[in-house]
DNA sequence: AATTTAACTTGCTCTTCGCAAGTTAAATTG
DNA sequence: CAATTTAACTTGCGAAGAGCAAGTTAAATT
């Protein structure tokens, strides 16, 4: 199975070379689901919310897999199913992540004002580390269900 | 002058939200420019190295500065000139994009290893500071020329 | 006055997106 | 154990967006 020449790549700027990965509208939705909502498998991911094709989350969890950010290994009790983990690159995305999740609620006015980012700015470390031991220990729960925080603190 | 009726939300989490501004391969590298470049025109966003096609340019340029990211306004010296410039919602991108830089450097095997990643990790909140200081000063020097770091420390 | 420059715009082709429907293999149900 | 359901995709197609080259406009330079 010999792999695609890579296309091309626009600069050496790593945030360019990141946003040739994540540039798109949906990739980094499929690392929250992994990172803070617990979600496994396609059809967890293909019902969370903001409605992505299935071909196209078909298309990113491929790419994603292909750049080393996730693994896919069929699950052992249902052979059907497909889980879907974060490699250690993928954890990494976690500050990013979070980054991106603070600026989004200081600054879009559209829902609740959700003092729960002060605190969530205040503990940035203690959240990136809760992540990391999480995904270490294989423990699966989500960091928040139904839009709803579980934070350790 | 009346707005268009904005699109649609697709969800109400703030990564979503933010990911329908910067969810594209362009408009967080035009930030960039403005953030750790120092670029402020057209023209120089237009050079860049990655070949932004000048419509896309255009296009996103009009929908950060309707997001309110930046600001567009005639320089006075040269009146064809427009400056684009960052508000404080635009300065607050600082920490996304740097995460964005030190995951990308960190696990995109492409250039240098650049061991300047790892003092940039361990200064992140001085270089955030030193950004806003800059954008506060309204100086203008760039963290970076040609690919290479001018940083603080 | 003629030329150059900055910031766009326009037109056209090509790729990607989004939606609905279809496929395949594995599990479950009657 | 045959029929149904479920999970994970794939396919086809119209619509939207990206990329490229060339054109426009107004201001500055020569």
């Amino acid at each position: 199975m010999l792999r695609k020449p890579h296309p091309k790549r626009r600069s050496a700027c790593p945030v360019s070379v990141s946003l040739e990965i994540f540039g798109d509208r949906w990739t980094l939705l499929i690392v929250r689901d992994l990172l803070i909502r617990g979600f496994r498998t396609f059809k967890e991911f293909a019902q969370s919310g903001e409605g992505i094709a299935t071909n196209i989350l078909a298309d990113r969890l491929r790419k994603l897999a292909s750049a080393g950010i996730v693994t896919a290994e069929p699950d052992e009790t249902d052979r059907r199913r497909v889980s879907y983990r974060l490699t250690e690159k993928g954890i990494d995305l976690a500050p990013v992540l979070l980054e991106l999740l603070l600026w989004g609620a200081r600054h879009q006015r559209s829902l609740e004002p959700c003092g729960l980012t002060d605190a969530m700015a205040r503990h940035r470390e203690q959240i990136i580390q809760e992540v990391r031991r999480r995904w270490k220990n294989r423990d699966r729960t989500p960091l928040q269900v139904d839009g709803e925080w579980r934070l350790p603190f």
